[in-house]
DNA sequence: TGTCATATGGCAGTGACTGCCATGTGGCAG
DNA sequence: CTGCCACATGGCAGTCACTGCCATATGACA
């Protein structure tokens, strides 16, 4: 990697230093572009140039955590079973949060201080669900069904947003293995009340 | 209700109709507030009044869907199985899209056309799924799990979202009844992968 | 060292959204 | 019927996120 790319990557990380300081302190709300161009010494113009919404400096980190996920699920071959392929992802989530539980907290802090961040993180979850599920049916070799992989995909992201919202909601204290263990048990036993289409 | 509430009432579905009009005609972006505004003969600012946001003016035609869907199962007494309360919620959507079928298909035509928008729908939908976890927990007298009302709305949402986008994704051709049956059988019949906490 | 691709940043412009204030109108008491 | 009041309306100026355009600076490479 040459100069110039490890200085772009360089630039690319304080702007989002700066950006999340600031959101810190005064809230995002209040913190202009300018401010944090300031603060990362660049022109607004550059940092548009790297980050392309006042957003996306919030939700890139949310975005690293789930690529790190994906990740995981890519590199099981596909010769191992969906489930435990499924299972790495929950553990890559699982040890983004041990990895980072403090800068995750103040992350959630801000995001539930400021109501229309909500969105982008949504469309996050909604697109890295989208993606799961394009991936799960390529692993199938086209076989599969399009149903079933659109609800595995989104179960599993299910169970990262409940998993990250109950650890998050007593301000990480608890266990983040002990919260997976309960989600994924209770999603196993299947407790899920759902009613049979014979019901009708 | 007075002269003034019903005279309000039919500015604001005016406003919301004017603007889906234009929006279907030149598309979501190259739409300004003060087109939709002058279409529906307010003036910019009272169009504010009636309706916060940009983004507000489509999600609102979801929106009114879900609050029906949420109005269904708060309709349904405490003494019925949650099961069966969560079935009016599938049935309350499944007539919803029956009866809307084709402005549901035009409204999610500006959705995909506009990347943006996307983010306000995940929104909704993230909400719409707390307030059933709440009426869930509430539902069941305080004895309930959090994270199993959690995951339940979770699933409900899911089901939904997966039932709408199949149906839109070959045009509102196929039969909704016939997508929702599918769905239903595949999470009742646990088709779902998905480890149990032993596998570790 | 010269040249080129590319990163940078300033500037002007657009459009969403807000606060403030003047004006108009329905609802109600007298 | 009339006058008063609460409230809906709309205009105006201002803020801020974001974009296109162009001039300038800088790393990469011959």
């Amino acid at each position: 990697m040459g100069l110039r790319e490890t200085k772009m990557e360089r630039t690319r990380r304080f702007i989002a230093e700066s950006a999340f300081d600031l959101f810190v302190a005064q809230g995002y709300d209040d913190t202009t572009i300018e401010q944090i161009a300031a603060a990362a010494e660049v022109g607004t113009r550059t940092l548009y140039r790297y980050y392309s919404t006042k957003e996306a400096l919030v939700v890139s980190f949310v975005e690293n955590g789930l690529d790190a996920a994906m990740d995981a699920f890519l590199a099981q071959p596909d010769e191992t079973p969906l489930s435990e392929a499924l299972y790495a992802v929950v553990d890559s989530v699982e040890q983004t949060i041990g990895a980072n539980s403090a800068r995750l907290l103040a992350l959630y802090d801000i995001f539930d201080k400021t109501t229309g961040l909500r969105a982008g993180l949504a469309d996050l979850c909604w697109s890295w669900r989208q993606r799961l599920a394009e991936e799960i049916l390529r692993r199938e070799g086209g076989t599969g069904d399009v149903l079933h992989a659109a609800l595995t995909a989104a179960s599993t992201m299910n169970v990262i947003e409940v998993v990250v919202q109950t650890w998050t909601a007593n301000g990480g204290k608890a266990d983040v293995t002990d919260i997976t263990r309960d989600t994924l048990d209770l999603l196993h036993t299947k407790a899920i009340p759902f009613p049979s289409p014979a019901v009708r």
